[in-house]
DNA sequence: AACTCGGGGCA
DNA sequence: TGCCCAGAGTT
């Protein structure tokens, strides 16, 4: 859309009023290390980040490392994250990126999308929240809430995450891209719901095209 | 593009 | 009880 939804100053205003709802960009995920941000962020497919906090200070106590990782049994892994449900995927990927990362990158993570995507359950937002989020490199994940809340405000209209996520890097300054990313995943799970946004009350609804349209 | 994985939280 | 959840891989 390149009328005047999209225009800098509405951009602008939007992301301020963005900014001061959400002070502290910080990620809902906790974790030490570049590492264990990929193993909570591959545990946060299809569940909440509380159950995932809950889950990864359990499994961190025990294993948080490369090394500590790749020694467990499937089955051990399992039966730590099971609560978080597709535990059988999640834990085979966890324990193969472990392996893959210490055969192929000395142990360390690689710094680059590319490769990051090599590793067996990180798709392109996974590696994205690691390079944004972990190494401080500009990038823009796009993930449900994003996708959704971003094209309520009117700052995408892409029909597929990537173009998204191209759309995001072009209207938005790179120093704030991962910042907006927690912030819009915060807001999409508090105020910008999936089912029924809560439009009335949203502090960004001024500057919402979506929320301009919906019902006092 | 559709399908699968999945236990737990919540209405 | 039914719907939904910080996705990725396979068909």
């Amino acid at each position: 859309m390149e009328n005047n939804e999209s225009c800098p100053q509405r951009v602008e205003k939007l992301l301020n009023e963005l900014q001061s709802l959400y002070p502290d960009a910080a990620c809902g995920l906790n974790y030490r290390t570049p590492f264990e941000l990929l193993v909570a962020t591959i545990l946060s497919a299809q569940s909440t980040d509380k159950k995932v906090n809950q889950v990864t200070a359990r499994l961190f106590a025990k294993a948080a490392t490369p090394e500590q990782i790749a020694a467990l049994t499937p089955e051990e892994l399992e039966e730590e994250i099971r609560e978080l449900g597709l535990y059988r995927h999640k834990a085979r990927y966890i324990i193969a990126a472990a392996r893959a990362i210490l055969a192929e990158y000395g142990g360390e993570l690689p710094k680059d999308r590319a490769e990051l995507m090599t590793l067996p359950g990180v798709g392109r937002k996974t590696a994205n929240v690691v390079l944004g989020t972990a190494f401080a490199i500009p990038a823009f994940p796009v993930d449900t809430h994003v996708f959704r809340v971003a094209r309520r405000l009117g700052l995408a209209a892409g029909r597929t995450p990537l173009e998204v996520e191209e759309q995001l890097m072009q209207l938005i300054p790179e120093n704030l891209w991962i910042g907006t990313h927690h912030r819009l995943i915060r807001h999409g799970r508090l105020v910008c719901t999936a089912r029924r946004p809560h439009c009335p009350g949203c502090a960004l609804r001024p500057y919402c095209p979506t929320g301009r349209q919906a019902p006092a």
